[in-house]
RNA sequence: GCCGGCGUGGCGGAAUCGGUAGACGCACUCGACUCAAAAUCGAGCGGGAGACCGUAAGGGUUCGAGUCCCUUCGCCGGCACCA
């Protein structure tokens, strides 16, 4: 929209519309919402309450394009909740610990704290050009010591319940983000965040025990989650059912864990993982160099490495039997790096007749093959390669006392019963799901609240010290170490028991722990008595529309489900689940159908968007591009379509008309009036913001002709006006209350309430009916509303197109479908 | 390998319960306005001369299938030596 200095003689060159000028109003209405408190969330107002909430953002420092699909997208159906006469809070605050501050901090020098808060600042900014009705009183950032603190608390309280605790084990340790990392944040065998290999090391680390809501977490009954989530969860979790089986070894008895035990008498070999307990007890001194140099090069493995696809199975022998519980068999003991250490046991007995890895390391390893489990009616059989193993249903054979009982893994039952009688085997359900391992040897975290002393051990801080805020004066240096362990004073300190000199733990907590429970926070963001005021909090949770990336379906969505259960058992929620509804939106994508990136220069800015376009435009386009759960690509010359259309609407409004007569009704205005209003709201209902678009653009045609039909000013053309302007105010939140405002219309167009269809303007005199010879479409006839069914097909077979194709064909058949179609079935 | 999802014009997509496929837009073409262009307004826009053919391919159920069932292909996502 530049000025033609050039031709003063004519005018100068129109905007994109002939009036619509976004930028005349908007900040000015962002502005007098803000002032007026208009979004401000008073729980005490008058209506259901509903509690919409957004993941909340990194302060990387910069809008994108995809922060608003996130937020300005469920800013429409909040606010259309509100108009629906809820009392709806959206609020917002940032997930302000994490490494790229840090990382800052490094490369530039900057201090992470200055910087963050800097970004949310700019942030806050850019996010009130959305136009938004975000409560911004209760704004608050996860590395405010009032929040962090209250992680600190929880810790404490975790602790003494026995779900925080420290173990020394194989964790994943990201040598580019220089932290361990959770099971969760490890993506095919990389860091999640730097893509780096993850590498395996024996550490000693803060865990939380998520593993004792395994079964809960997978009941997902009080919350509605996309299929797709809870398939992600369910296998995360990783529920197996089965049973404990003993076996007697030199080195006492080895339990393994088995999903099929029926095939127990087919176990020919144990395999225990290089890394399990009783490796050095069980291993011969003939069979200890080799077991040695194996389980040394086993370690140097990375989990990838040693989990890598088509893989040859490797092995040694330890030298020691275990002694078959039931037959009394010797059994050779192996190692084998097939067989994990954190699952299970970290043993296993091997079947190689009906498991085909079990099987691959046999043949290797020339170990013996049994068969136990028969096919229904089949003949004796061993396989000869890993794909014959029958690894499905069938009757035990050679099993001894299991023999004639049905195999396979939906039959255990009745042979756990049988194997507990001989006392060697129980019932036993094992999960995949490990514990959240959440220290991190960072700085820009929250303080682990423990201290070390060397009489009493690890110690949590009493309640009254906290919180232990980060030091501000830390040298910020790559060196793998924790800058708080670098700190030459903070660490020290003393013990909460003798008080005597004690240290703290220099590490801090995975950020995934600030936002497991922040959701609650909102309820009561200034609360000092707790992480959040029970009161309030019991009115407002659970979420009652929880929406985000699809990327975090095991990781934050999976601990705040944790989180909340935990809270409950310590009597601080009601809630089982942090949210009723989850919803996930998808990506927009550069123009070339990748993801946006800098360095594929792909990337569009939404600053630049609002500026050319206005926000009213820039949101429209987000809804109306595609469905919003599954996004797609950036089209730049897709967005002149929303452009288009609110300039049209503008005209519509103050305008001459221009154009054609058109020949539009007072009832054919109705009923299109009407009957958006019924799809627009079941639209929202559904979040179905693509065709919410697509039906208002379609009413404004329908206006626009109305308008040069001569309806102007009749009481249809006023409640047309007023009711399409109702309908505009939770997409386009800016052109809606100026049309509001220049109409005389009181107070704002967003405090009013959403209409209700007029069912009486839905009656039509006449139905148009589509008409079908033995199902091809062959025309269309005008009936009366009331006519009856022989009426509508005397009037179908009448229909010239109809009545050819009928000629000379005796019917069959004549279907009609109340105010749809008429099949009329011939030979 | 296992589990799940998706496949509709040149493009984004619509069709909510098995009932007129392609709504609504983008792009494009033509026309009006203009000295001209842009903007705006109007018309057209799946393929085919047509009978007809068309929702990844093939088959099935049905009066009628984008929608339901089976097979195949392709793409996307999750899990993957988890005993």
């Amino acid at each position: 929209m530049t000025t033609n200095d050039t031709t003063p003689d004519t005018h100068a060159p129109e905007p994109r519309s002939a009036r619509y000028n976004p930028h005349a109003f908007e900040q000015a209405w962002q502005e007098r919402w803000e002032a007026a408190g208009l979004y401000t969330f008073d729980e005490n107002a008058p209506g259901e309450k509903h509690y919409a909430l957004t993941m909340f953002p990194y302060p990387s420092g910069n809008l994108h394009i995809g922060h608003w699909y996130a937020y300005c997208v469920p800013d429409a159906r909040a606010r259309w909740m509100r108009m629906r006469g809820h009392n709806v809070l959206f609020p917002m605050g940032f997930d302000a610990f994490g490494l790229p501050a840090e990382n800052a901090a490094i490369k530039r020098g900057v201090d992470p704290r200055g910087w963050t808060y800097d970004n949310i600042a700019s942030m806050t900014t850019q996010f009130r050009r959305m136009g938004t009705m975000i409560d911004w009183s209760r704004r608050f950032a996860t590395c405010d010591p009032e929040y962090y603190r209250w992680n600190q608390w929880f810790f404490v309280q975790f602790f003494k319940r026995g779900l925080a605790y420290k173990k020394e084990s194989f964790v994943n340790w990201d040598p580019v983000d220089q932290t361990v990392l959770a099971n969760e944040q490890v993506v095919d065998g990389r860091g999640e965040r730097s893509g780096a290999l993850v590498e395996r090391r024996l550490m000693s680390q803060w865990h939380f025990k998520i593993t004792e809501y395994a079964e809960e977490l997978l009941d997902f009954g009080g919350t509605d989650m996309p299929e797709r989530v809870r398939l992600m969860q369910t296998n995360w979790i990783g529920k197996s059912v089965g049973a404990e089986i003993d076996f007697p070894t030199p080195a006492g008895t080895e339990t393994v864990f088995s999903t099929r035990p029926d095939t127990v008498m087919g176990a020919t070999f144990l395999v225990l993982a290089p890394e399990h307990a009783k490796v050095r007890e069980l291993t011969t001194d003939e069979q200890r160099a080799e077991v040695e140099a194996y389980v040394e090069a086993a370690g140097r493995l990375s989990e990838i490495d040693r989990q890598a696809e088509g893989r040859e199975k490797t092995g040694v022998f330890t030298g020691s039997f275990a002694t078959h519980p039931v037959t009394g068999h010797q059994l050779p003991i192996w190692i084998a790096d097939y067989v994990l250490v954190t699952y299970g046991t970290g043993s296993i007995m091997a079947v190689p007749g009906h498991d085909q890895r079990d099987f691959e390391f046999a043949t290797k390893f020339g170990l013996e093959i049994r068969e136990v489990v028969r096919a229904e009616g089949g003949e004796p059989f061993v396989p000869t390669t890993p794909e014959e193993t029958l690894t499905g249903d069938g009757v035990l054979v050679n099993s001894g006392p299991l023999d004639g009982m049905r195999g396979g893994k939906g039959h255990i039952g009745p042979v756990i019963e049988k194997l507990a009688e001989l006392g060697v085997a129980r019932p036993r359900t094992t999960y995949r799901l490990r514990d959240w391992l959440l220290s991190r040897q960072r700085y820009w975290g929250t303080p682990i609240p423990i201290v070390y002393c060397e009489q009493h051990g690890a110690q949590p801080v009493p309640e009254d010290q906290l919180p232990i805020p980060l030091p501000s004066d830390v040298e910020f240096l790559p060196t793998g170490q924790s800058p708080l362990k670098l700190h030459p004073t903070w660490k020290n300190t003393t013990c909460p028991v003798c008080g005597g000199p004690a240290e703290r733990d220099t590490d801090t907590m995975d950020t995934f722990v600030d936002s497991s429970w922040y959701m609650y926070r909102f309820a009561s963001p200034r609360f000092e008595g707790g992480p959040w005021d029970p009161v309030k909090a019991r009115e407002l949770m659970p979420i009652d529309l929880y929406t985000g990336g699809i990327e975090h379906a095991i990781l934050h969505l999976l601990y705040s489900r944790f989180w909340t259960k935990a809270a409950r058992d310590m009597g601080l929620t009601d809630a089982n689940e942090p949210f009723r509804a989850l919803r996930n939106q998808g990506i927009i994508l550069g123009e070339d159908n990748e993801k946006m990136s800098k360095s594929r220069g792909n990337v569009v800015d939404p600053d630049d968007l609002v500026r050319e376009y206005g926000a009213d435009t820039v949101r429209t386009y987000l809804m109306f591009i595609a469905p919003w759960e599954i996004g797609g690509p950036w089209s730049p010359s897709g967005i002149n379509g929303p452009a288009k259309w609110l300039g049209r609407v503008w005209s519509l409004y103050f305008d001459e008309p221009q154009g054609p007569a058109e020949n539009v009704t007072e009832a054919e205005l109705r009923y299109a009036v009407h009957s958006t209003l019924k799809r627009v709201t079941g639209d929202f209902e559904r979040l179905s913001f693509n065709t919410i678009v697509a039906a208002l653009m379609e009413l404004t045609n329908t206006l626009v002709k109305a308008k040069r039909a001569g309806v102007r000013g009749t009481p249809a053309w006023d409640e047309a006006l007023r009711l399409f302007n109702l309908m505009l105010a939770p997409i386009v939140p800016h052109i809606a209350e100026e049309i509001w405002t220049q109409r005389g219309g009181e107070a704002s167009v967003h405090v009013q309430a959403w209409p209700d269809a007029d069912e009486s303007a839905l009656v039509r005199s006449t139905v148009t009916i589509a008409v079908q010879v033995s199902g091809k479409l062959r025309g269309q006839i005008e009936v009366g509303a009331d006519a009856t069914k022989d009426e509508i097909i005397a009037a179908a077979r009448a229909e010239e197109t109809v009545a050819r194709f009928l000629d000379g064909r005796e019917t069959v058949k004549e279907i009609y479908v109340p105010g749809r179609i008429v099949n009329i079935v011939v030979k």
